[in-house]
DNA sequence: GAGAAAATCATGGAAAAAGGGGAGACGCAA
DNA sequence: TTGCGTCTCCCCTTTTTCCATGATTTTCTC
């Protein structure tokens, strides 16, 4: 059986360098490529392939909320994240948005096709790589209120709790309750490292 | 008169794509690649390619420090910078490095072929999105002192001045003037905004 | 409608950073 | 040799953050 397989990335070395990886397997068919969420959207409007690999960084859309749309409009499909972030956040918002698998694209020809292959049997293919990064923090996702994303933007922003209180019409002290609880869940002593995992785990 | 070519990129779709893209140009003959950066030395130990396409994202060390040290050792040899990212800082440090061109990750055949003709009648080439990059003065390159560098990084990690002192055996007083540079270098008014900004831009 | 979670506000004190100065020592390059 | 940049160090003041502790109201959820 052959597995028709599309690529969406805004690297044309990237797409080139897939396909050339492919170009030997029988058992892969390549239907083609898009570099951005729009073009990718109206090649399914026409055709359905059976894998999707498909880039976490896109021009207009990020590949997270087009893998949303995909899954939604086509269930059938399988969804392989592409990317060069080996990122926490990013492989689990990715993974809770439908997708089947996750590779980085430092991946080799034996990773990419056993991948595809994995998951036309419907099972899950993370990378190595990509599962320890998923292990080590094991679920830990860290939630923040409404409240705290906002205040974190505007402390990010180089904002002060004076700043930020007057901005948001609220007190001084609630918004240094919120800094002292975004300190504790990032488990952070100050706002240097606050700001720089929050940066990292794509929280800004 | 035939270009040897050899590249470094820890991404093997990369390669593969522009070994891919460059197969078909007879006047380009294809030497091989190193994924990272102590191989690529060691390669160069035994032959030397006429250009170079380098990644500036490299496992080992960053490929504006290996950009130098080539150049360094190997005057003669031609490097094109290659990179997923188009910021201000990196075109300029690597062009500083001795680097004859840069090129996206996203580049077109023509573009490589045309970049590699390029560089090898010994002008520069700059993809348009990079020159335009440069052009804009608006991210006038901050560039960063040796000590400016690693106290940033040590406030990143969240340790404060005091801690920073004892680890670099200096005065508590000296790492406050250094974070006075860096603020005033990053044109930020406090840490928070400094540390977003610095990872941003990619000092982090 | 009860309970949980979130958002709000407060006091007071310790620690750290920010802002403003000034200044000497060193190396490197024009 | 004379700058220039870097690294080093110090003073003082004000601002801001961090920490501990406690409490009330609003909002969401089962």
């Amino acid at each position: 059986m052959v597995t028709k397989t599309f690529i969406v990335d805004d690297h044309y070395m990237v797409i080139e360098g897939i396909r050339s990886l492919l170009q030997n397997e029988k058992s892969i068919e390549w239907m083609g490529h898009a570099m951005n969420a729009s073009s990718c959207l109206a090649f399914l409007n026409k055709q359905l392939p059976d894998v999707i690999l498909m880039d976490i960084n896109l021009p207009d859309i990020s590949g997270i909320d087009l893998c949303k749309e995909v899954k939604t409009k086509y269930p059938s499909v399988f969804i392989i994240g592409l990317s060069t972030f080996n990122q926490q956040s990013f492989i689990q918002k990715m993974m809770d948005n439908g997708a089947s698998g996750y590779v980085l694209k430092n991946a080799t020809q034996d990773e990419i096709t056993s991948a595809i292959e994995t998951v036309m049997k419907g099972k899950t293919y993370l990378s190595e790589e990509a599962s320890n990064t998923l292990r080590k923090d094991n679920g830990a996702a860290i939630i923040l209120t409404r409240r705290e994303k906002e205040v974190l933007e505007l402390i990010a922003d180089g904002m002060t709790n004076a700043e930020i209180a007057q901005k948001l019409f609220i007190s001084v002290t609630t918004v240094d309750t919120h800094r002292k609880n975004l300190l504790a869940k990032f488990e952070t002593k100050n706002t240097a490292a606050l700001i720089k995992i929050a940066v990292s785990r794509g929280y800004l």
